[in-house]
DNA sequence: CCCGTGGGCTAACAGTGTTAGCTACGGACA
DNA sequence: TGTCCGTAGCTAACACTGTTAGCCCACGGG
């Protein structure tokens, strides 16, 4: 997997400089106690089920059987909660995209990481767009969580900046497929695949 | 412009079929009253400056020395502020990709066109990141305008799915980029060289 | 003169996150 | 057994959001 080797061979780079974790290991996940894990197990179910706008701490309350304000004695407030929820998104993106990068041997590593980053995201698309909300609460998340989520795709391309390139047009395209804004009539499946035949080697070209 | 011209020639793809406008005309903005259009333009000032959060409708008044119900004299609505924006930043968007296209000889455009979507968007964060809210209101959209702003994309590829992934690409990585959740310490440009670099031909290899 | 309309106003409603303060239960300890 | 204290619920309330209803005044045309 070197440079003139086999398969993924991404597009030929100057010298990278850039301290990467590049086997991080994953991260512990906070100890919560049990009733403010069943809160958000609830506000996980309730943001799937009925949408990002239901996410009301009176609606959670109510599907708790409860009053919003006691949802105060478990968690400190709304915030708290869409932090949790984007941190079992981003464990759920990091455990499936290393094991994609895992089980497979370098043949289209590219093109599984894509489709496996794809499937995830459409199967919670809710979860997927809170996470992807722009002002991440990054100083209360768990330290080493979100490099470690990303980590698979620098273990695919084996170039730094090629990997954010790529991470962040699969999360672009993602992002638009999930808001239904490509052109209509678009065949999603070809998008996807002209992307991943971007980042992978022309050797045979 | 056509298909075995000169250098962009892209990722060699398989059939492309689907129906898509190649020179849209750059549709007609709507006609406003000249009080609703300084609320708009009132609206993206206060977005600019002091961010989404006070993009209220009493603090929209307050600019304009006027009370927030009187705003609904002039608009519906909050979400059409919101559109009126939105329309604002893809316009923009649209008109400065096409010169680029325009001006640009056929080397290196898929580079161009990238620094100066990048460039649009980092100069109006705030403004780029209410377009790429989740839920565009579509139909209250100036029709024929997301996909004349697009268009450059396809001009700039030549083959339809390419020219969607590029562009989710490059959406993707702005939007990261805006919301600083790139690695701390990344040299951004080499992100986006390595993004330009993918989606160039790779003849010279 | 009268009348309508454009453009402002206040009051109010339903909904949001959040805080303060009360209360009831349950287990630990003298 | 009696006391105490923490846990976990509650109601009332505050400040904020978008939005509606209804009032009022100035201006311009028949």
């Amino acid at each position: 997997m070197s440079a003139a080797g086999g398969a993924p061979t991404p597009v030929s780079a100057p010298a990278p400089a850039l301290p990467l974790p590049r086997t991080a290991p994953r991260p512990e996940p906070p100890v919560r106690s049990s009733r403010a894990t069943e809160i958000v197990e609830a506000a996980q179910r309730l943001l799937e089920t009925e949408g990002a706008e239901s996410l009301t701490m009176r609606r959670l309350g109510e599907v708790l059987g409860i009053r919003a304000p006691s949802l105060y004695k478990h968690l400190p407030g709304k915030p708290a909660v869409e932090t949790a929820l984007i941190e079992t998104a981003l464990w759920g993106i990091g455990d499936a995209l290393h094991r994609v990068v895992d089980a497979a041997g370098p043949d289209d590593v590219v093109g599984r990481l894509l489709a496996e980053y794809r499937r995830f995201a459409l199967a919670r698309p809710n979860l997927y767009r809170l996470a992807a909300a722009d002002p991440i609460g990054r100083a209360d998340l768990t330290p080493g969580l979100e490099g470690w989520s990303g980590e698979p795709f620098y273990r695919a391309t084996a170039e730094p900046y090629v990997a954010q390139a790529l991470w962040a047009a699969a999360h672009g395209t993602v992002l638009l497929e999930l808001s239904d804004r490509f052109l209509p009539g678009s065949d999603l499946d070809r998008t996807w695949a002209a992307l991943a035949r971007a980042f992978t080697a022309h050797a045979g070209d």
